[in-house]
DNA sequence: GGAAGTTAATCAATCGTTTGATTAATTTTG
DNA sequence: CAAAATTAATCAAACGATTGATTAACTTCC
């Protein structure tokens, strides 16, 4: 026989979080995930246990794929802000290739209900702002930057990639674009390291 | 007997802003607005409508405040590079003064339900975006300011202030401080409007 | 006494979850 | 190999609980 056999799992996680981005955790319900994916009612709870397990399980796979990337840099001979700049770069290229993860997460991060799971990412960003904290730190160290408030430049640089991925398009740095159509998305990407590398270079090396 | 008589309207109101920020419009229901602010269920209904109602003024209420503040700035006979400190410290005093509706409404930012919300808070902020910019352009004309990509530097000035609001206290750059301690708060926000100011003044100003 | 304020009780609708049954594939057995 | 037994996947229907909203009666106040 014709079998649709191949996961009906995997379907309902991929409609669960475009749901789940769109109109939120408690704003979606587990019929619309259902109808999204194709798959019976019964089937989030046979695989998942539980609506909020649906959850869990898309943040710890986004979550695992997150921490695994940016640890080499640290290693390399280049310059403090040679290597201040791949940072960038990579999680810039991260965070705008997850945009609706990356909002859901900032969505996640704004409640207080589910504990668990906000921990989970304050574990995942905390990692993230320390190897940027070392970087900036060292290069203070030898000399080579000037001496900042490391923390307030660390909010800086999520902050300005995060308000461009939450802030609406009209208001937002680039008022024409769309960040789901992948040209433009591409086009502000750049954009976005660009500056966030330029102001960087002026903030921490400028003579004063 | 007891009147209890003062403004169960206000009650109301005050328990619900709470109530959302923390858990959300659609995590929040009518009966805990109700016990949390010690009014009847229905007294939700009789003077607001809909929840939805008690969500529209709140909103309301807060961007009305939210738009009357900064305008005269640009009309002082002070340089550029004052004007763009007096935004930053009026912007971020304004947004740390109000954390819990800042949260809110970048929550109701992220997601594509209730349109018409969703186009209030762009055009309030896109006043506010519109305004620093005036401020960067005349600038780089009269030659005071460095050329920049100047939506770019928007988005890093607002982008950080909301990531100190919003990331967790503990990942986030004043690590053992608590934006609900008035105290810790006071410190956080000069942190923020000194570092913000000293970015901006570097890297809009510095020979290159 | 009548308008405004307040209440408990109730409403239909929807929520997340569970159920018992059915189908399809796999394994065991004779 | 094929019949029997077992497992996993899927489904429609129903569950009890909760949701936002409404009613109608009661109280308070001018």
């Amino acid at each position: 026989m014709k079998t649709e056999k191949i996961d009906k799992k995997q379907a309902i996680l991929e409609a669960a979080e475009k749901l789940f981005c769109e109109t939120g955790y408690e704003g979606t319900s587990t019929r619309q995930i259902a109808k999204e994916s194709g798959a019976n009612m019964a089937m989030i709870n046979y695989y998942f246990g539980s609506k909020e397990g649906v959850f869990i399980e898309i943040m710890n796979n986004r979550i695992a794929g997150f921490a695994s990337q940016l640890r080499i840099i640290n290693e390399d001979k280049i310059s403090s802000l040679e290597k201040l700049h791949k940072v960038i770069e990579g999680y810039t290229n991260r965070i705008l290739a997850n945009t609706a993860f990356h909002k859901m997460m900032h969505r996640e991060l704004s409640l207080t209900q589910r504990p668990e799971m906000y921990d989970k990412i304050k574990d995942a960003m905390g990692q993230n702002m320390l190897l940027i904290d070392r970087i900036i730190t060292d290069g203070i160290e030898d000399g080579s930057f000037n001496k900042v408030d490391v923390r307030m430049v660390i909010a800086t640089i999520m902050g300005t990639i995060t308000n461009i991925v939450i802030a609406p398009n009209k208001v937002v740095p680039c008022s024409n674009f769309d960040l789901n159509n992948p040209k433009d998305k591409k086009i502000i990407k750049e954009r976005v390291i660009a500056h966030l590398q330029d102001l960087t270079t002026v903030y921490l090396t400028a003579k004063k």
